[in-house]
DNA sequence: ACGGCGTATGGCAGCGCTAACATCATGGTA
DNA sequence: TACCATGATGTTAGCGCTGCCATACGCCGT
């Protein structure tokens, strides 16, 4: 091939030149660039980027062929390099304890609801409760240059605190209030919340609550409920002995809800209100109830907290506390739109409020 | 200001040459690079890559200094950037139906837990059933170049079948067997399981079935179900009508099955066995005969799918098929590191299998 | 006829990182 | 002593894309 001789004539007479294939290309196998695109179409690669991006700048004509050559190679752009030369992911990062937590399953859901549509992407990590994690993930994720991140709880270790800080990334801490928040804040407070309902026992005539929850280490959402409720007690209720019941680092299921009524009937026969930190448990414990034989309310109420579905299908429905999940999401999503659009440079600090669901458990 | 002079002046004399900020910098505000720790360090920025990437080629000395410099400069790599010059993302792009559905949850759990300390991320999207969505999806999470994906399902439109096999990229289909998988396949077959339960119905001497679900466009494991049933019975119940309930495209949750429930009993009285699509619509309905009085299984016997926590908890216990969600997560997680560590080039067909599980209902 | 303006396109450089290769000091071996 | 294997570090040249500017062209008003 008379090319190829072309080649070794200029290698002889200037060995500093390449020979063509002396060091091993780097690219990935097989790709299409946005540059094989714009040769398709004959146009330069940045009339490419121009068409995809922003298809208003471009001749109708132009934007025909590019779209075509598009189809006919297959391309599908790099949002890697894209990301690396604009300064843009177009992602937001989400962290919450747990994904299998239809809570935060149900907040994740109201977040992508709003941002898909505004072209953003979720990137999810769990902590699992543990801050030691929460950490990695932080720094994980700041890796890849989020426009915005989402994050379940106010408590963090110092040094997540410091990194979301410092990476003057939009941040939503969520799921409860604070005083210091880092960025923003969208939540209720739980604290408040678990008051509410042990107001509403005792308005209800009751006389012996006792609070029965997991306290894995790291949840401090479920630590300020068990809090709340030793404080609300001796105002409440005064005199009266403060009962709490724990699982330990228990997983929040059905069965630990069950066992946790075990303990409360060995532990405190006394209780005629069971106050249980989740829907969950409260469920658990319920059906337990009516296996055993156990008449709630009569012989014992019980409340729950997160209104669940199962809640409003349980016989008897349960009493519990409604908290904004869903809107929780929605919420951060439009902040973090409008931080991310440039539309407003200010933080928010949103209470979104809970409800006690009066129903037939108490 | 005489620098600002200075600028005029060189620029009277060699326009060309750029004054010092003529052309704005395109870097991101206060962004620590890899070349900034190099500098503190006083090593090469590829030493520090290196650190960072593959420490034991680093002397113990060199290594001690880089991460200090990394601790004082606050220094966060960009993996955007890495991901450009390596070609990995060290990230796997996930496609579920939904995220609140507590199947999926589990395997993204199990996933996780397999990925995770192999350094992959999970990019987490859901389709909400709708294959036009589904296409979008995966052609948005190519575009970040994932080592590797997993997705729900094995039924997709013609051109998500196409871009995903074009990628290039290990795909692992889940959650149903087909004889024609893009490239690997993990998870059992929905028509043996419903056809399985529905013998075991058989066995236990129930005379009239009646079927029971949702059928979501889109769902095509629910769609595989009822017709698996519509199979099953003329062959176990030669003569029998076969009826199935449907609730059109209603979420699964208990309340659809309460109303599945109610269906079933107005349409077709003569059912002694309801077989459910998901243990959801199971739980659902079975509470509702709690507060109804329909004594299960005397009155009316009633079986789940998915053998969810739930099912062991209510009075009576329910009769139901296990399904190895989380296990097709982790086998899914297994397949992948091998593949994307190239320790294998091999794809695989899994079928992980199902259990009924006979409890009281039925 | 001319400069000024808006629209469509192209050229250049660089985002922050790493693969490939080059270099340089060791130490052990023939 | 010359030689090469080994380990530690440096140099070069991109990865694929977009920000910024330059350029080309037609249109308008004066």
């Amino acid at each position: 091939m008379s090319s190829d001789g072309v080649a070794v004539a200029e290698s002889l007479i200037a060995p500093a030149v390449e020979a063509p294939g002396a060091r091993q290309s780097r690219r990935s196998t097989n790709t299409v660039t946005l540059d094989d695109v714009a040769r398709h179409a004959q146009v330069s690669p940045q009339t490419v980027s121009r068409s995809i991006r922003t298809p208003d700048l471009v001749s109708e004509f132009t934007l025909e062929r590019v779209r075509a050559s598009i189809a006919e190679t297959g391309y599908v752009p790099n949002l890697a390099a894209s990301n690396l030369a604009s300064n843009r992911s177009m992602t937001v990062a989400a962290i919450i304890p747990a994904i299998s937590a239809s809570v935060f399953a149900d907040a994740l859901h109201g977040l992508e609801e709003i941002l898909a549509p505004a072209g953003y992407q979720l990137f999810i990590g769990s902590t699992s409760y543990r801050p030691a994690h929460e950490e990695e993930l932080v720094r994980a994720f700041l890796g890849r240059r989020p426009d915005g991140i989402f994050i379940v709880g106010t408590e963090h270790s110092a040094n997540t605190t410091h990194l979301l800080r410092e990476s003057k990334v939009p941040v939503i801490e969520a799921w409860d209030l604070t005083d210091d928040p880092i960025d923003s804040l969208v939540g209720f407070s739980n604290r408040d919340a678990i008051r509410a309902i042990v107001e509403f026992a005792h308005e209800r005539g009751y006389r012996h609550p006792t609070f029965a929850g997991s306290l894995q280490r790291g949840d401090f959402r479920a630590a300020a409920r068990r809090a709340s409720f030793e404080e609300a007690v001796p105002e409440l209720f005064p005199g009266e002995t403060v009962r709490v019941v724990d699982s330990g680092t228990s997983t929040v299921d059905y069965e630990t809800g069950r066992r946790l009524l075990d303990e409360t009937l060995k532990l405190h026969p006394e209780t005629d209100v069971l106050m249980f930190a989740s829907d969950v448990f409260a469920a658990g414990a319920l059906l337990e109830c009516t296996r055993r034989g156990i008449r709630v309310p009569d012989d014992l109420a019980i409340t729950g907290f997160g209104d669940f579905e199962i809640g409003r299908h349980l016989v008897p429905t349960l009493t519990t506390v409604a908290v904004p999940n869903r809107q929780i999401g929605t919420v951060a999503g439009e902040l973090l739109l409008a931080r991310m659009n440039h539309t407003s440079a200010e933080t928010a600090e949103v209470d979104l409020g809970f409800s006690v669901v009066a129903r037939e458990s108490a």
